[in-house]
DNA sequence: CGAGTCAGTTGCGTTTAGCAACTGACTGCT
DNA sequence: AGCAGTCAGTTGCTAAACGCAACTGACTCG
């Protein structure tokens, strides 16, 4: 496990240490299409029922997700991202693109739209006063002002 | 292991089984830092030595890193971040701006500048069509063109 | 009353991770 | 020449995480 050591004072590590294993990400990816029961999830990631069980409760705790009531008799949850868990957004769409260009075969194969106009979106990292985009040869890191929290009470 | 169900047609199922392990990511992100040698990785992260060996090894396999002697007597390699590796830049930007707004304290720990003017960055989905930046809630998806291709030959 | 569904929990064997000790190819000092 | 030190691993053992299958419980429906 990547111990405070790794997590003191980088937002990437802190990320990570909240949703970087193996299926959370996975499974945000599904509340995002709009899967929320635990059945639809486990058969649709082939995640076995204890480990979902874990990974929700989990992102429960750290209020990325909430767990609504969606009947009565017997009482049935679903889950939905909250604030927190829709601003991961930015990243998916990132870790999608990537995958489109290195592994799609003849394109992406899902396209993001804009719901208005249909249009498929784009992402880049741009810089507000030269207003044009900047690729990862033109990004310098500098030490900012702030310092991280705990991502987690104790475990983990 | 997410296998093949989870990753049939999704990029970002694709993309987590090339670089979505607990320790991956961090160590690209140490690489785009410049941290580039074994030792100097080893005791940055506190990853173990046989998991950084295995971690290293696998991304060479995938073409994300390539290793390049420094020194001969005796033969040093470090490693490099090829095309494919660089380009995760957009998705390690993304995960660290979420760290940002949901874990640091009074700001960033580090900013993102760009080099040559030295302004902090931003990143954004935004519409080709409308110019303008575009929330979660207005993302929507399709089904478009393509296909995946096996992240990994055989194992894992 | 029995079958079926959904959302879990429990138990157990396998895989993976983490730690420490060891190897090997050197350099540099005395 | 001999010994300490560095860097980049490899090997072996234990502990934690995962994956599977079976079981529970609260219902509904025929």
């Amino acid at each position: 496990m990547p111990d405070q050591s790794v997590d003191e004072g980088c937002s990437i590590a802190a990320t990570l240490a909240a949703v970087g294993d193996r299926w959370t990400l996975l499974i945000l990816r599904d509340l995002f299409r709009g899967v929320r029961r635990f059945e639809q999830l486990r058969s649709d990631l082939g995640i076995s029922r204890n480990l979902l069980t874990d990974r929700l409760q989990r992102l429960v705790e750290l209020e990325i997700v909430h767990r609504v009531p969606y009947q009565d008799r017997p009482i049935r949850h679903e889950y939905r991202l909250t604030a927190k868990g829709a601003d991961l957004s930015p990243a998916l769409v990132a870790l999608m693109r990537w995958g489109d260009r290195w592994y799609a075969v003849d394109g992406p194969p899902t396209l993001l739209v804009h719901d208005t106009c249909g249009t498929p979106l784009d992402q880049a990292v741009s810089c507000p006063a030269c207003h044009e985009p900047v690729g990862a040869q033109h990004i310098r890191s500098r030490p900012g002002p702030g310092r991280m929290t705990e991502t987690t009470g104790a475990d983990r």
